[in-house]
RNA sequence: GCGGGUGUAGCUCAAUGGUAGAGCGGCUGCCUUCCAAGCAGCAUGCGAGGGUUCGAUUCCCUUCACCCGCUCCA
C-alpha cells in the first residue's frame, strides 16, 4: 500500500490535517478533521466499552486467573513535579547528547567512556610514526567492559598508528578510564578527545540537553521554581490516585483503572505521519493484583489486548505479539510484550509498536511511597540515594499498600500495564482499511475504486441514506429514514448527483452501508441496503433500517 | 540535530525573470430509476520572511514543513 495515497486521502476527505497548517505546520503535531475525529472517537469508545463499561466483573473471563473489577479515571495533564521525579521520567528525560561533526553520529553524553591511551610509536610499522616520542591521547568508546574497550581501541588506534594487532599490547596502554562527563569535569577539553567512531580528536560538539518532557510554568508570575511538566504518560496519574480509587469505589484487588488522555513527548525525530507525534493520546490500564498472581495476569492482558486488535480487523499476519528480551526491558519492568503492526511505511518485515503490555512489579507504587527506586537494584529495588545519602527524590510518604480483608494480608500490589496509543491504533486501522479495487460502472466496465474497509464499529459514518433520484417523493421518504437512524447512529444524507458517485464517495470514507430509496419504496415501503465491501444489495422494510444497521454494526 | 531531496488550486501535476494552466474533486442549476454518466456555470494556489531586479512563483539567503538516510525512541 502506498502511504502517500492514504495521507492524501486523509487530507482530502478530512481525516487528518497537519497542525497549524496555514502557518506552515508544526513538526510532530496533527489535527483530526471532521471524519478523523469520529474515527478516533470510535477507537477510544470501542476500547473504553470493551475494557471498562462493558466489562463483566461477575464472570471469570477466558484466560483470566479470576474475576476482576474495572473502573475509570480522568486526571490532569499537569501534575505535581515530584510525580515525574519519583516515576523516573525526570532523570531519564534529561539526556545530554553530543554530536560528532565528522561522522554525523550522535551519542548520549553519559554513555561515552573516555580512555586515556598511552601510545608508544616505536611499535608502528610506519617509519614516520615510529620515530616519534611516546605520548598520550584520549579516545572514547561506547564499550562498557575493559575487554570490549581494549578490543575497540586496539583496532581503531592500531589502524591510525599502523600497529599490527599482535603488537598492540606493547604499543598501547589504557592509563585511565572515566565516563566522559567525569573527565570533562576534571578539566579535559572535549576538543582533545577522539570521538567514538572517529580517529582524530576534536570532532565532538558540546553536550546539549534534550529535554524530552515539555516544560511549563504554573502561575502567572512563575519562575524556574514553578516549573511543571506536561505528562509524558497517563499512567502516573493512575498511580497517584490509586489510594483515592480504592478508598472511594469499593473495588477490590485484582482490579484495573483505565484512562484515556493526551500525553506529550518532545520526540527528537517525529516522523511517519502520526506514528511518532509530540502530542498524542494514550489508552492505558493499570491493573493491580497480588504479587503471586502477577505473571498469570500479565499473560492474560497480553493475549486479551492482542485479540482486541484482531477483533477490530487487523489481520494476524500483520500483527505480532513480541516479548521483549531481558536486556530490552525498561528499568522498572520484569516482563514486557509489544503488540506491533506492520505499518506500510516501515521496511518489509519490520513492525511498529501499537501497545506495550508491561509487568511493572511494584516499582511505581513503592516509588510514590518511599521515594524513587533505583532501577539498577533489581530484583529487590531499593530507594535511590543522592550524594548526601538521602533519597534522591523523596516519595509522598503515604501508605499505598493494600489490605486484603479476606486473606488478612497487607501488600503492595503488582501492576500490569497495557498501554495503547490511540493515534497509532487509529493509524493502523486506516492503513489496514485502505484498498483499491475495481467495481463495474453503469456500462459494466470495471472502474478503479478507493474504499476504506473499516470495521463497522470504527467507521465514522455508519450508513448513508440516498434517494435514487431527486424527485417523485423519494427525498421525502429518504429523509424520514435518515431522521429515524440519526437517533442512534452517525448517518449521512445525500441527494446530489448520480447514485453511483454517491456510493463511491461513501466507499472512500469507509461507510459500511448505503440505504437507497427507489421507485419500489413508494409502492411497497422497502429500501435497498448496499454493503460496502461486497457491493451486494438486499431489500428490507424502511422502518427496519435502525434494527438492521444495529444488528450489522454490533453483531446483535 | 546532521546529510540529501521536495514545496505551484482540496488532490495529482504542468508552465514561466513580465499578473499561473490542466485533469480529478467541490459548489449551483438542468438532466438522471442503482455503482465516479452528460450539459452549463462558479470558486480556489506559487509554504513563510528577506534580498537582487524596473519587475521574482522563477535567481540568492534565511526559516518552516514534508520525504529518504543517520541519530534517538521509557
Amino acid at each position: 500500500m502506498d502511504m502517500d495515497k492514504l495521507v492524501s486521502l486523509c487530507k482530502r476527505r478530512g481525516f487528518l490535517f497537519q497542525s497549524s497548517e496555514i502557518y506552515g505546520g508544526l513538526n510532530g503535531f496533527w489535527d483530526y478533521g471532521p471524519l478523523g475525529v469520529e474515527l478516533k472517537r470510535n477507537v477510544k469508545e470501542a476500547w473504553w466499552r470493551d475494557m471498562v463499561t462493558g466489562h463483566d466483573e461477575l464472570s471469570q473471563l477466558p484466560g483470566a486467573p479470576s474475576a476482576y473489577d474495572m473502573t475509570g479515571l480522568d486526571c490532569t495533564i499537569i501534575m505535581h513535579p515530584q510525580v515525574w521525579k519519583c516515576s523516573g521520567h525526570y532523570d531519564l528525560f534529561h539526556d545530554f547528547m553530543v554530536d560528532c561533526t565528522s561522522t554525523k553520529k550522535r551519542y548520549r553524553y553519559d554513555q561515552i567512556y573516555a580512555v586515556t591511551l598511552s601510545v608508544k610509536p616505536n611499535h608502528s610499522t610506519n617509519p614516520e610514526i615510529s620515530k616519534q616520542q611516546p605520548f598520550t591521547e584520549v579516545w572514547t568508546t561506547l564499550a562498557s567492559t575493559p575487554d570490549e574497550q581494549k578490543a575497540d581501541l586496539w583496532k581503531r588506534a592500531g589502524g591510525k598508528y599502523s600497529v599490527r594487532s599482535k603488537n598492540a599490547d606493547e604499543a598501547f596502554e589504557m592509563v585511565d578510564v572515566k565516563k566522559l562527563p567525569d573527565l570533562v569535569k576534571a578539566g579535559t577539553a572535549l576538543t582533545a578527545v577522539v570521538a567514538p567512531d572517529a580517529n582524530v580528536p576534536g570532532t565532538l560538539t558540546a553536550p546539549r540537553e534534550f529535554n524530552l518532557m515539555f516544560k511549563t510554568i504554573v502561575g502567572a508570575l512563575g519562575g524556574e521554581d514553578d516549573a511543571a511538566f506536561l505528562r509524558p504518560e497517563t499512567a502516573q496519574g493512575i498511580f497517584v490516585n490509586f489510594k483515592n480509587v480504592v478508598d472511594s469505589s469499593r473495588v477490590k484487588v485484582p482490579f484495573g483503572i483505565a484512562q484515556v488522555g493526551k500525553s506529550f513527548r518532545n520526540e527528537i525525530t517525529p516522523r511517519n505521519f502520526t506514528f511518532r507525534s509530540r502530542e498524542f493520546e494514550q489508552m492505558e490500564i493499570e491493573f493491580f493484583c497480588k504479587p503471586d498472581t502477577s505473571q498469570q495476569w500479565y499473560k492474560y492482558w497480553r493475549d486479551r489486548r492482542y485479540q482486541w486488535y484482531l477483533d477490530l480487523g487487523l489481520p494476524r499476519e500483520r500483527l505480532q505479539l513480541r516479548e521483549h528480551h531481558a536486556e530490552e526491558l525498561s528499568h522498572y519492568s520484569i516482563g514486557t510484550a509489544d503488540i506491533e503492526y506492520a505499518f506500510p511505511f516501515l521496511p518489509a518485515g519490520e513492525f511498529g509498536e501499537l501497545e506495550g503490555v508491561a509487568h511493572r512489579g511494584d516499582f511505581d507504587l513503592r516509588s510514590h511511597m518511599e521515594g524513587k527506586l533505583d532501577p539498577n537494584s533489581k530484583p529487590d529495588l531499593k530507594v535511590e540515594l543522592g550524594p548526601d545519602g538521602k533519597p534522591k527524590h523523596r516519595g509522598s510518604g503515604k501508605d499505598l499498600s493494600y489490605f486484603d480483608d479476606q486473606a488478612r494480608q497487607r501488600f503492595v500490589p503488582h501492576v500490569i500495564e497495557p498501554s495503547a496509543g490511540a493515534d497509532r491504533a487509529t493509524l493502523a486501522f486506516l492503513c489496514e482499511a485502505y484498498h483499491e479495487d475495481t467495481a463495474p460502472d453503469e456500462n459494466g466496465k470495471p472502474q478503479e475504486r478507493v474504499v476504506l474497509k473499516l470495521h463497522p464499529r470504527l467507521a465514522p459514518i455508519k450508513a448513508a441514506v440516498l434517494p435514487l433520484v431527486k424527485k417523485d417523493g423519494m427525498p421525502e421518504a429518504a429523509q424520514k429514514i435518515y431522521r429515524a437512524l440519526k437517533k442512534q447512529f452517525n448517518v449521512y444524507y445525500d441527494d446530489g448527483g448520480a447514485v453511483g458517485r454517491r456510493y463511491r464517495r461513501q466507499d472512500e470514507i469507509g461507510t459500511p452501508y448505503c440505504i437507497t430509496v427507489d421507485g419500489q419504496t413508494l409502492t411497497d415501503g422497502t429500501v435497498t441496503v448496499r454493503d460496502r465491501d461486497s457491493l451486494k444489495q438486499w431489500r428490507i422494510k424502511a422502518e427496519e433500517c435502525p434494527a438492521e444497521i444495529a444488528k450489522r454494526i454490533n453483531g446483535e
